[in-house]
DNA sequence: TAGATTGTTAATCGATTAACAATC
DNA sequence: TAGATTGTTAATCGATTAACAATC
């Protein structure tokens, strides 16, 4: 595997090397859950630009997508739900490894344990793992293990991917240990930037920025518009 | 305000028309982020190498944005972290509303409730939102309104912003009373593409989706080494 | 056929990085 | 001064979009 900065160079088009980009696949997640919803209404072929206009994309987005991992409809007939759904599945890995482990049953991780997306999209919490005895519980049918079995339930069962929702002061610390065992790949719930090798795939969630951003942006709008309305500026 | 596709072009610098991008105003919460945690341990002054470390991004790129919105620091000196709190407060909005409310209290909106990420970054949650009268009881010191009472309080309150958590059935029903009444800005934890006017803001959070983006990335890479090994490819 | 849609190439656009002058 | 660091310009890189040929 090569790669550089962000570019990740695959495997994928019967042997031709080609590069995908971190939103492209983000995208791609975006396009099966659209199918997957008009599948269960009962539609059965879609256009690029309906599919666009659902998720939020161009429908030349869409196609160039698709082209770009040899994913193919008719000319004039656009594409087979079935089709698209079972082609982004094999390119996203789904028939593989979903097993993953949760490591911080506190507030936030203990509603992930009990969160419906997941189950929605066949992604199994195995296990959940914290440091304090007194959530060592079952969960929503999960069992929270004591943090220091993490390691060797990881080792046994061949867990490859965590949910870290740990407390910020811990998380590298925790990482590393999960990384030891075996983790390749980490949703970090913990607003810290983890220093992991570079084989180890991270993917941050921070809350409090995603809603800063929002905040910041809402501002910026209305301290705009009220400039606007003392100032005007010709078009 | 003049907005074209994904930049916005607003008044910062002393009047000067200027853009960024929205991975800018994020990488300047991270920042933020970082020189808070850097002055609670007793710092003064830091580099653009420092923060780019610290944040994950390089030193230039640090500059460079710093420079975007008019923040300077000494040649062969660095920065002052209290001057860069200070700028960024100013420049993200921090002085202005920060009131937010909460819109489903399930089993993620209520963990949101309770996350200490917010109380942090002086984020306040006046107040949520239920439909199920079982859950219009107080969590974490918030009061849990019955939905239909989200119109008024919206717009006696002035309130702006809002957290999306309800299910996804009702996500787009719901996002339209919010912004009848005079929300502007929405974070959508619902794992649907909202159809909003243009001058709302949007920035959705999902979960699965992210979970899947790692399980995508650890899987590529897998295949990858496997194939490396049965037919290794010469650099 | 005419019209509509795919698939791809070329153009554009924006964001990041490299290079380096300024200067403390 | 010499060395280090900022601040900015130019180059690069990649992602998105526009244009359009192919074709059903």
């Amino acid at each position: 595997m090569i790669e550089t900065g962000k570019v990740l160079i695959v495997n994928v088009k019967g042997g031709t090397i080609m590069s995908e980009s971190k939103s492209c696949i983000l995208r791609l997640c975006r396009y099966r859950r659209t199918l997957k919803d008009l599948k269960e209404l009962g539609y059965v072929k879609i256009f690029s630009d309906n599919l666009g206009e659902a998720t939020g994309v161009t429908a030349t987005q869409v196609r160039k997508d698709f082209s770009l991992f040899g994913i193919s409809g008719n000319k004039k007939g656009g594409y087979l739900i079935d089709n698209l759904i079972e082609k982004i599945n094999y390119i996203l890995g789904k028939d593989e490894i979903q097993k993953v482990i949760l490591v911080g049953a506190g507030n936030l991780g203990s509603a992930l344990t009990r969160y419906k997306g997941f189950e929605k999209e066949d992604i199994n919490i195995v296990a959940a793992f914290d440091a304090d005895p007194a959530k060592n519980v079952k969960v929503n049918n999960i069992q929270v293990h004591p943090i220091k079995d993490v390691f060797d339930y990881v080792r046994n069962h061949k867990v490859r991917v965590a949910v870290l929702a740990v407390p910020s002061m811990v998380a590298q610390e925790v990482s590393e240990i999960l990384i030891s065992a075996g983790i390749r790949g980490i949703l970090n719930f913990a607003p810290v930037t983890l220093k992991v090798p570079e084989r180890i795939i991270v993917n941050n969630v921070n809350l409090a920025i995603e809603l800063e951003n929002v905040i910041y942006y809402v501002n910026a709008r209305e301290r705009n518009e009220k400039q606007n309305k003392t100032n005007p500026v010709q078009s």
